[in-house]
DNA sequence: TTATTATATGAATTATAATTCATATAAACG
DNA sequence: CGTTTATATGAATTATAATTCATATAATAA
């Protein structure tokens, strides 16, 4: 496998919409599926398929206690991703609101610190 | 549209093979359509098809230049996000290969600065 | 104007992934 | 033990996306 291919796995297992709900709740701390499956509404089932995919991507890791099953972030660097990807999408698409096809760089009025740098 | 669903469409524009390759040869600045083609080894109405997804989610613009078409990253951000989704990426999968279930909270020995804090 | 070069497009096919449903496992509790 | 609670699994279905192929467009050159 190519490193774009894992990382495209690893992208592509982050951005799905459910993943990504359990990814901000995990961003407060660990939770058990039942806690995931209680704020998220989709099938227990679905959560768990999710929560395997997230875990064989590195993504989450679990803990067993008694019954429960508690899952947490491998790493905080990824609420961090999960965080900065939002902002700058959103951003992005503020700028396409104003956006026509870029002009060829030079004699452009300055942009620093502006969300829409060579607009 | 939720947020979620809308950063998941942004995310997995970006994590698909193809598109990641593209997106790295931008980083180094804005290309033609026909240079993407000539380094990447795909059809070029693929390329077309990868680079008409990008700009849809606001992540390439493009400019003309007589028959030739120059494509470049709408913001340099991206090309930091691509960078760093790949090195947590490759950090998360080497931390797997020493990994068992995580244990509770508690009596771990610092792992300030290592790249499996919380291994 | 016809030919060439560069890129885009749309429909068809194929591949990949999400979701559901039924059921399995396994810990805890009576 | 049998029952309940919590979670996982696998097969089937459905949805989404990638790829190919044929062709369209549009700028340029002859």
């Amino acid at each position: 496998m190519t490193i774009e291919e894992e990382q495209a796995r690893f992208l592509r297992c982050i951005g799905e919409p459910t993943r990504l709900q359990i990814l901000r709740l995990l961003a407060g701390g660990e939770r058990c599926v039942g806690e995931l499956t209680g704020v998220i509404n989709k099938e227990q089932s679905l959560i768990s398929h999710h929560l395997r995919a997230l875990k064989e991507c590195n993504i989450v890791k679990d803990r067993q206690e008694a019954q429960k099953i508690y899952y947490k972030l491998t790493d905080d660097r990824l609420a961090k991703l999960v965080m900065d990807s939002e902002t700058l999408m959103t951003e992005l698409s503020l700028c396409k609101c104003q956006e026509v096809n870029y002009e060829r760089e030079g004699n452009q009025t300055s942009s620093e610190g502006e969300i829409c740098p060579n607009g």
